[in-house]
RNA sequence: GGCCCCGUAGCUCAGCUGGAUAGAGCAAUUCACUUCUAAUGAAUAGGUCUUUGGUUCGAAUCCAAACGGGGUCACCA
């Protein structure tokens, strides 16, 4: 309707305005609740070039629209705004139209260019917890999202493997896991414990070990004990104590933290780890078969948890086998002059001409930065699909200035689509209680806080739930659906882009703006239909008239498709949570007060049946792309 | 300190490609279940859109600065 009003308004530009007008003039809004009209044409731009008020130049454009389009029933100019009113045969064709699509709002599949969207990137040595939870349930709609506007996807995650890390947890299993009657150590088989808690478990213990043995250092070193340390040493430790004196009390905390990290480079366990890792560097066999032990533990967890989050993912990639690529390609850079070398040997790109600083690219010894790597793998990505046309990163937003960069560098390496590359930036999520880290204990686990929302679930569908009939296995379908519903509903509803407030009380909560306040309404409306299984509900309506609230709803359902397209140029489900949260509203204020299934006029009762089947489609269709399932009952 | 992001009701968030009287949910108060699922709906109250200046017929929205919060500035990943 308002593409073809702007059209005709263009096309006649010259006969009403004396000159053809810029499209940009021409801008449509929704018009207000409180004021009639279903389409609003701002006349301000045009009252200029008209040389008369607003009411008058407004009353122009209004009556020459009329004419030329006949679902227009009326118009009216209100301070400086042309409100139409659209008649009710429109809406209604278009609600037939809506009717016959069974996969309406969305765009042809494989339309568009093939996209890699890679979310999660798990560590191997702890669980998953919260963030991974909203990078998780965001890089899954964003798929979605996308293929919904007809791009073909493959879902990635990178596999944190190895490194230092890895060799933490491998490490502390082997010195400090105690051995069964049977001489073995802990594994999940004769624990019981989920692989990944398992081997978080040896990385925490890991930590506290490590940090112990540091302390005793600096007490030894504070007591003026250097036996076992080098002069470099002692003279670097007074050198900080030296400097605390007047200090205020952030620089001291600052200089401890020095004397920290002095301390934890000189422990055994730090140095062992280091060994470990170069062995594993090695393919020492032994330690290889530590390695793929415990992280095959890790995998078996972790698929346990994407069940549960109900993400998967078309391809996978290990760090472990990936972590080498890049080199060739900085070299080659640097044959073209992208980098540059110092005299220590390490391998540079200068990007202060864009803004940027210097940043380092590979190590004076020969070795791989983490950028390295993400310039090899991202090559490597599109060596191993010739079809692909961009990628998107799903990342926290703290590493935003390393996907400036790293986007940058394969601009100037001369790779055509590294501007269809893009970082899906998402804000950290807090709890009341601060920010989570996990050396305070304060992280929520992933599998826990699922459990925590399933069984809050439970027990409230078991007290206003309607269950009747149904088996043991449907009902716990059931909580599992809404407590799942109503995790992924609070974590997307939010911009991603924004850093959120995560209140584990509010994530449970059934009323307002949640997930299964979007279930309900679609489980009300699937009772409805259940009831009047006996009328076709397949048919078109013929309906001639509609309340102003079924208005609003069809107007609704009309902008869906836009919806789509939108939440895809923004990368943002909440685009889809917000809108869909809005049809919902307006629908249970229908629900309310329209009578539906005890309306005597059978046309009319057609019509809101017609009308709710279409509702249903689209909420059902809409948290699809959030990844969040829909109950026929609840 | 440089750079980046954020600041809207008591709380959590929409709105931000400039447009009419800034919207929801939660919390508070009130009303509506012999009527299609009340996990609902209706209503009341709650705002100098951090501040100041600028651009404009018009600014929560764009620009600049200040203040406040966060992130980032490793030969870590």
């Amino acid at each position: 309707m308002e593409q073809n009003l702007k059209e005709i308004l263009l096309k006649h530009s010259n006969e009403l305005f004396g000159l053809q007008v810029e499209e940009q003039l021409i801008q449509f809004q929704k018009t207000r609740k409180e004021v009639e009209g279903d389409l609003t044409l701002v006349i301000f731009p045009f009252v200029k070039l008209l040389r008369c008020s607003p009411l008058e130049a407004g009353d122009k454009i209004g009556r020459f629209l009329m004419k030329q389009n006949s679902s227009i029933e009326k118009y009216e100019v209100v301070s400086g705004f042309l409100n139409f009113v659209i008649s009710p045969e429109f809406w209604i064709s278009k609600l037939n139209a809506i009717h016959q699509e069974a996969t309406y709002g969305y765009a042809k599949e494989n339309s568009k260019p093939l996209i890699m969207v890679e979310y999660s990137s798990p560590n191997t040595n702890k669980p998953l917890h919260l963030g991974h939870l909203r990078n998780n349930f965001l890089g899954y709609a964003v798929s979605e999202i996308l293929k919904a506007n007809g791009h073909s996807v493959i879902k990635t995650q990178v596999i944190n493997d190895r490194g230092i890390h890895i060799c933490k947890s491998m490490l502390a299993w082997e010195k400090f896991s105690p051995l069964n009657e049977k001489g073995e150590r802990e594994t999940p088989q004769n624990t019981g414990l989920k692989g990944d808690k398992l081997v978080g478990k040896y990385y925490v213990i890991f930590d506290q070990q490590f940090n112990a043995e540091a302390k005793t250092i600096i007490t030894g070193w504070e007591s003026g004990d250097f036996t076992h340390f080098s002069e470099d040493i002692k003279t670097e430790f007074n050198r900080l104590e030296e400097a605390k004196e007047g200090k205020d009390e952030k620089a001291v905390k600052g200089l401890d933290e020095k004397i920290k990290d002095l301390a934890k480079n000189q422990t055994t366990l730090i140095r062992e780890a280091k060994d470990m890792l170069i062995k594993w560097e090695a393919r020492d066999p032994q330690v290889y078969l530590l390695w793929t032990t415990m992280n095959n533990w890790v995998y078996a967890g972790f698929d346990v948890t994407y069940k549960a989050m109900g993400v998967d993912f078309d391809k996978l990639y290990y760090e472990s086998e990936t972590f080498l690529l890049g080199k060739d390609i900085v070299l080659e850079g640097l044959k073209k002059g992208v980098f540059f070398k110092k005299d220590d040997g390490s391998v540079w790109i200068d990007l202060t001409a864009d803004g940027l600083d210097e940043k380092l690219v590979l190590r004076s010894d020969g070795t791989a930065v983490y950028m390295t790597q993400d310039i090899g793998t991202a090559i490597d990505r599109f060596n191993d699909y010739p079809a692909l046309n961009g990628m998107i990163y799903t990342v926290g937003n703290e590493q935003d200035y390393h996907f400036k960069v790293l986007f940058l560098i394969l601009e100037k390496m001369g790779y055509a689509w590294a501007k269809n590359c893009s970082h899906l930036s998402y804000g950290m999520v807090d709890l009341p209680t601060g920010k989570m880290k996990s050396r305070e204990g304060t992280v929520v686990d992933a599998d826990d806080l699922m459990q925590e929302v399933v069984d809050k679930a439970t027990e409230m569908t078991r007290e206003r739930g309607h269950l009747e009939g149904m088996s043991e296995n449907e009902k716990n379908d059931l909580f599992n659906l809404i407590g799942m519903g109503g995790l992924k509903y609070y974590l997307l509803k939010v911009d991603p882009k924004k850093r959120m407030m995560f209140n584990p009380d509010e994530s449970i909560e059934l009323n307002g703006n949640t997930g299964p306040f979007i279930q309900y309404t679609h489980a009300r409306i699937k009772s409805l239909l259940t009831k009047s299984a006996a009328l076709n509900l397949e048919q078109a309506t013929d309906c001639k008239n509609i309340e102003d609230v079924e208005k609003e709803i069809i107007k609704l359902l009309v902008e869906y498709p836009s919806i789509i397209e939108e939440a895809a140029k923004e990368q943002s489900p909440a685009v889809i949570a917000n809108y869909t949260y809005e049809l919902v509203k307006t629908y249970n204020n229908f629900y309310q007060t329209i009578p539906i299934l005890i309306e005597e006029n059978e046309i009319t009762k057609h019509m809101r049946l017609v009308m709710s089947v279409n509702v249903a489609k689209v909420i059902s269709s809409a948290m699809r792309l959030l990844g969040v399932k829909v109950p026929e009952r609840m």
